[in-house]
DNA sequence: TGGTTAATCAAATGTACATTTGATTATACG
DNA sequence: CGTATAATCAAATGTACATTTGATTAACCA
């Protein structure tokens, strides 16, 4: 049984990180099956030998994304460091994300909004990114749980915490005044800032 | 020289919030002259009465949208309040646009990127949305002029802080937990925490 | 009352896609 | 070598719009 053909050949990988590139840039609906070939050299038909259609493309990029930085996200989460520095790393992974792995991340930001129409996908979709954030939100938790950071409403500032970041992907310009390992830990100092306890009363040592 | 007609006639305000919301929903490319028109009970043809185009209609709504806005908000960084409630009424104004206006300003930070392709409207939009970026930038520098906030960087602040509130757009839902104007509050709480100067070392009063 | 015009509609028109179809090429394996 | 198959392409096909066109309606004003 004959198999393995050409040398030539275009990895559905490619497609993936091109589709996602070009959903990123024009969205869904503004993206054509043309657009997304070009950016592999391949023309539109040919695109149907790897996926059904251009919604099963537009789901299998969000899938891989939320999929990927899920796992990043989810090794530190597990991991044994202090709070402060977990909600670093997080930044970190999240804006190196955004504006490298091929714009993936990006589009499934501000892409998961094309799929409001078809529920089955859609509630897949809502499902991951509410793992992602739950994760967020249990390193914040853990960190008030322990002292390292100021009570405070975790949903909100988990909400302001995802949109500062997401929102990096709109303005970040290769070769701008910051690398994107700069803008996360600014913004990781940021939030940080904004949650560290008040100084201790009655501590250890007395105040005076 | 006759002239105006109907009472059922509608308002060309009524077309840019239909078209706003619209435009919000569903994306730019993915909104129909159909739908927008729907919406205030015409037929797609008869919009072209009072736009020459869907492209148009979208500029309409994207100056419409920066310029309201921008109104309110410079009207609070003019005013003579502190740095910190002028933070707050920004917020506050941001969130409400968003989530109150007719999704107009949703529609105006989230859609800027159709006009990518058109440069000349382009170049408006991205002026009218630095002019508004600048007044925020303003609020913290005089802040920190002032000395109630610390020195930070205040370009990735002004980031952050527009990305945690636009976020609020794709999250919010009627009804749910906390209002707009909780929202607004929670937000701005978390970015002036994170502006908190350190205590004061050597002030009026010696520490001990 | 009637002419002028704004506002609307239903029905074309044209185009830009997504998707299909029917070759064509080139590989791998026997 | 030869054949089955993967991968591709160029050229249909069909549809979903944006926009145009040609009435129709109803107000205003003389």
């Amino acid at each position: 049984m004959p198999r393995k053909p050409a040398e030539q050949t275009v990895q559905p990988d490619a497609i993936l990180k091109a589709a996602a590139t070009v959903f990123y840039r024009r969205g869904y609906h503004g993206a054509t099956m043309a657009d997304i070939a070009a950016e592999v050299n391949l023309t539109a038909g040919s695109l149907y030998h790897h996926f059904p259609s251009k919604e099963d493309l537009l789901c299998a990029v969000l899938d891989r994304g939320l999929a990927q930085i899920t796992r990043d996200v989810r090794a530190v989460v597990d991991g044994g460091a202090p709070s402060a520095d977990k909600l670093r790393a997080i930044a970190h992974i999240h804006v190196l994300s955004e504006i490298e792995h091929s714009n993936i991340a990006a589009a499934v930001i501000f892409e998961g909004r094309a799929l409001l129409d078809v529920p089955g996908v859609r509630d897949q979709y809502v499902r991951q990114r509410d793992t992602l954030e739950a994760l967020y939100r249990r390193v914040v938790e853990d960190g008030i749980a322990a002292g390292d950071f100021r009570p405070l409403d975790v949903g909100i500032f988990v909400k302001a915490l995802f949109g500062a970041l997401n929102w990096v992907s709109l303005w970040y310009r290769e070769g701008g005044r910051l690398t994107g390992a700069q803008i996360a830990a600014e913004i990781a100092a940021t939030f940080l800032a904004a949650l560290q306890p008040p100084p201790a009363e009655g501590g250890d040592f007395p105040p005076c």
